[in-house]
DNA sequence: GACAATGTTACAGT
DNA sequence: CACTGTAACATTGT
């Protein structure tokens, strides 16, 4: 699941091999017979406007805000993208092939074996220099649209958010006021809240409470200041962890090149249900609840 | 075939 | 209105 350090890293990806490459043409198989967003690419009308908004134009630059991908273009244009759960983009000529070649998500089905190309990508950018920047989407979750820069501020895609957990001025005291905000919320849910923090999941809200000791079914009124400090401290970690070990690929995440994360690889909590507790000296087990509607983990032995 | 996986949002209910 | 909880969206694997 792309969460914060995922977008994160594919963002640095685009800047790293994308700035200055003209997009030259623009190809979409999504379509939805529900609830499409008027200015959503999965809109057949709406693809025509943002095929004319953005062919010709040249890539400036990408950036991240929450879980949103923007890249800006050269003429004050910019193009949103939300991968939600299953999206990322890879660049390079590779990524029409075979999903089991460069794109290997977990439990490939036996037809996308057989298939000659990777039956998942459903949006492509052609590049001025002959390379692909494709959108591997196994759900069809994933929201994509054409903004202006100026409008950015104001755009209801993005105007609900919190502030960025990671940046210099998210202070412990930032973080303990913005999810007080909801005394009677359980904490798992508030974290994962994007009105109050943004860009914290399922996977790194599990990780950051395991590591805080804090039960995530305890009601945010019945925190104490020294455990937000703790969950504080634990949330800059994993988030920074997230993104030094390349994000998380335990589903299936993968950075521009089409290569997995190890974030996976230092899970406490996150699907490790019936697992004994890695904890130091903790002889606990990994039980599994629903908060929220979402699978949710932890120790009921030190996680207090 | 039932169920699990989840980010976001629409909507019902309190 | 503010907040909380739930279903829906989509697809694939077990």
């Amino acid at each position: 699941m792309p969460e914060l350090p995922e977008v994160q890293i594919t963002v640095n990806g685009l800047n790293n091999y994308l700035k200055g490459l003209k997009i030259t043409a623009v190809w979409t198989n999504y379509n939805s017979a529900y609830h499409i967003g008027k200015d959503n690419i999965k809109n057949p009308k709406y693809f025509e406007y943002f095929k004319k908004e953005i062919v010709g134009k040249k890539i400036i630059g990408a950036r991240r805000v929450a879980k949103n991908v923007i890249i800006t273009l050269s003429n004050g244009s910019t193009i949103l993208i939300h991968m939600k759960m299953t999206g990322h983009l890879l660049y390079g000529n590779y990524v029409f092939e075979k999903s089991d070649k460069k794109d290997p998500w977990k439990g490939v089905s036996p037809k996308a074996l057989t298939d000659s190309f990777n039956r998942h990508i459903r949006l492509v950018f052609s590049l001025s220099n002959k390379k692909y920047l494709a959108l591997s989407d196994v759900r069809r979750f994933a929201k994509i649209t054409h903004i202006r820069e100026k409008d950015i501020e104001k755009t209801t895609h993005l105007e609900k958010l919190g502030p960025e957990p990671l940046a210099e001025n998210f202070t412990n005291e930032k973080f303990l006021s913005r999810l007080t905000l909801r005394p009677n919320m359980k904490i798992k849910q508030a974290l994962i809240e994007q009105s109050l923090i943004s860009g914290i999941g399922n996977i790194y809200s599990d990780e950051l409470l395991w590591r805080a000791d804090v039960l995530p079914t305890r009601k945010v009124k019945s925190i104490r200041p020294a455990e937000f400090k703790k969950m504080y401290k634990a949330m800059k970690t994993v988030l920074k962890a997230g993104i030094d070990f390349g994000g998380d690929s335990m589903s299936d995440y993968r950075n521009l090149l089409g290569e997995r994360g190890c974030f996976q690889e230092k899970h406490r909590a996150y699907r490790k249900t019936g697992e004994k507790c890695s904890k130091k000296g903790c002889n606990g087990i990994i039980l599994r609840t629903i908060i929220g509607a979402r699978s949710t983990h932890f120790c009921n032995k030190h996680q207090k």
